[in-house]
DNA sequence: CTGCCTATCCCAATATATTGGGATAGGGGG
DNA sequence: CCCCCTATCCCAATATATTGGGATAGGCAG
């Protein structure tokens, strides 16, 4: 058999660690094999201690006396690069969740899921996974759509005039959009007119750097 | 009791659909209310049926002859806005994953997974959550990850050509660059024509564009 | 040392964009 | 009907960008 997987739990609540304490200790392929109340202790633990003593994956409290989770996220992966972070919170505001995982946090479970889930997600993350509290994905996902229309809506920038704009962000030229659209080129220059003033710009790429900033253009990672 | 949530199937592959026929059958508060095995013929029932058999949540498979699930999926979201679509594939390609959650699909299973994550996920999405296949949590994870390096790295714009880059994207003219920099202005147009070669375009709006698509300059999302 | 690369500076010709005017046609609200 | 707004077309003056030359100085590799 394998050896098993070395958590390290890093948590001030002493009721939680206990419990957590209590149910790992009865997981077969799983060891608890160091806890902690605050993240300083435990950043120093990792730097001195035997290396079989160091953990696979760290298990990771947002809310800490002192440095929080977040904080203390990088120095960990400073230390133990392999190391992989899951974190255990009673927080799921979506500013957290996403800077956690922007740091590259494997896992973020929230201390209210059942126990099956919480080690289902360690071997999952120690076999290279992930594991997203299942009420987060909803977030997670929403993230990753294009959220434009709020930023579009709010400067009232028409149809005809976001066409112009996309068509200048590919590089063609006022005489050209005005040839592809059948439009005059007086008529694009109008338009361009038109994005300037309600974008506040001077010039198309300033312009185009809004849109995109802005998200009035889609980044869609096209070449 | 709630009426039961009303589901859509469509999917090209006859025992399948009738091994899900049979397990959403048994479940309570799911309903089948019809399926398809293409993505026209679904199309054409949804704008035609009665209300009273409009899905709540549509099974779609992406892999459908004719047109894809992928393809099908904004329209059926034109003709009922308020429809959740959960995509069943065989497929965990990367790419196939991020379009359909891009687009705005509340959940990715893969075909394999188990009836009861599916069951599962239909009420999650039915109350307004998202499900995600567990497998490609990782994948979603690391795609919030800030990734411009290998853009920039492979274009190799150098240090100097990205700071022009970004001032000509806040809307200053060369003369004004080359004021604020302390060379030229016919330092920062060479800058330029060299910008444009690594990026392979030929004006500055659309240096702007692909810096913006590729990452090359960071969507801080500023105004 | 020589060759190559980069960043820098320079000029001129041409293309394109920007600004500030004026004008028409259609749709919708009062 | 009249007013206002949008999209369209038009012109000319000016500003800016783009391209294609040529040139120098420093660093680095062979």
């Amino acid at each position: 058999m394998q050896s098993k997987i070395k958590v390290m739990l890093v948590e001030d609540h002493p009721e939680y660690r206990e419990t957590l304490e209590f149910v790992l200790g009865k997981e077969k392929g799983i060891e608890l094999v160091s806890q902690f109340g605050n993240a300083e202790l435990a950043l120093r633990h990792i730097q001195s201690c035997a290396s079989d003593q160091q953990p696979d994956i760290i298990l990771l409290d947002i809310n800490l006396p002192g440095m929080s989770g977040l904080e203390a996220m990088p120095w960990f992966e400073k230390y133990r690069p392999e190391v992989k972070i899951m974190i255990l919170s009673q927080s799921d505001m979506e500013a957290d969740v996403l800077l956690a995982v922007q740091q590259g946090a494997s896992g973020y479970l929230l201390k209210s899921c059942k126990m099956a889930e919480l080690t289902q997600g360690i071997r999952t993350v120690y076999a290279g996974g992930a594991t997203l509290e299942p009420g987060l994905a909803n977030f997670i996902l929403s993230t990753l759509q294009p959220q434009m229309p709020k930023a579009a809506i709010e400067c009232n920038i028409s149809q005809r005039e976001r066409e112009v704009l996309s068509l200048i962000g590919d590089g063609m030229t006022q005489k050209q959009i005005g040839t592809q659209l059948g439009i005059s080129i007086y008529t694009v220059t109008d338009h361009l007119k038109n994005i300037y003033e309600k974008l506040k710009v001077t010039n198309a790429p300033q312009a185009i750097g809004k849109a995109y900033r802005t998200g009035i253009l889609p980044t869609d990672h096209r070449q």
